[in-house]
DNA sequence: CTTTTATATATGCTTATACGTATATTAAGT
DNA sequence: ACTTAATATACGTATAAGCATATATAAAAG
């Protein structure tokens, strides 16, 4: 992955929140990340898709679950952008209400289902 | 300036090259960028203001030449992401070859000329 | 084996990007 | 004034991005 293939990952509000958010909790499923963007799921797919065949996010199946996180093989290069990224995005009102009713989602114990 | 605004400025190899050239010259001015990286004058200057617009440069006439740098008035969380960009892109063939034509043009004493 | 939950992809469409070429503008020199 | 160098912009076009909606696949549950 190129730097500029990596800024234009991140170049779009949806997936620079998934994968800040991702930066920051380490493994969400899609359907998590879905609630917590409070977007429609296809749009979420495509985008988790895209970011994982630019090599920046790697999917693993669990069950009925795919859970999405940042690679493991990137570029030393990409480490402390993706640190700094997250720093950046973190004082924004968007993503403390991705971190909310992400922390909401979790914190409901009423039901198995998870979205 | 928003994160995102400020990835989608740097996820163009065009624009990528002329913000850590400036990044790391400080300031240069059109023809230089343009002798740099080796392009077309109005394909630099359409992505200088752009990134003019978006607020990451600014530019400053002196006579017949417009230099660009790095915005004085950029956000805080700006300016490690820049650094970390410039550290990318450092590495790369493309990047050097730049600096390459831009020294070869400064150390030139055989015309008055810029460009 | 049908249903449900989770996820992915396809389709059709609209908008945004990037480009080359031509031309306009601005400043300086003659 | 006229010319030249430096820079900016306009125009037409090609391609890519992004979206909503509908549909497909995959796994688990009943």
């Amino acid at each position: 992955m190129s730097p500029t293939q990596f800024f234009k990952c991140l170049s779009d509000d949806t997936r620079l929140r998934c994968v800040t958010l991702l930066q920051k909790e380490g493994k969400l499923c899609v359907c998590e990340l879905t609630t917590a963007l409070a977007l429609s799921q296809p749009k979420i797919s495509r985008h988790l898709a895209s970011l994982r065949q630019c090599g920046l996010l790697q999917d693993s199946r669990e069950g009925q679950w795919v859970y999405y996180q940042i690679s493991a093989k990137l570029p030393d290069w990409a480490i402390p952008l993706l640190n700094n990224a997250l720093a950046a995005v973190e004082q924004s009102d968007l993503f403390k209400s991705d971190l909310e009713r992400l922390q909401q989602m979790i914190n409901r114990p009423d039901t198995q289902m998870c979205c």
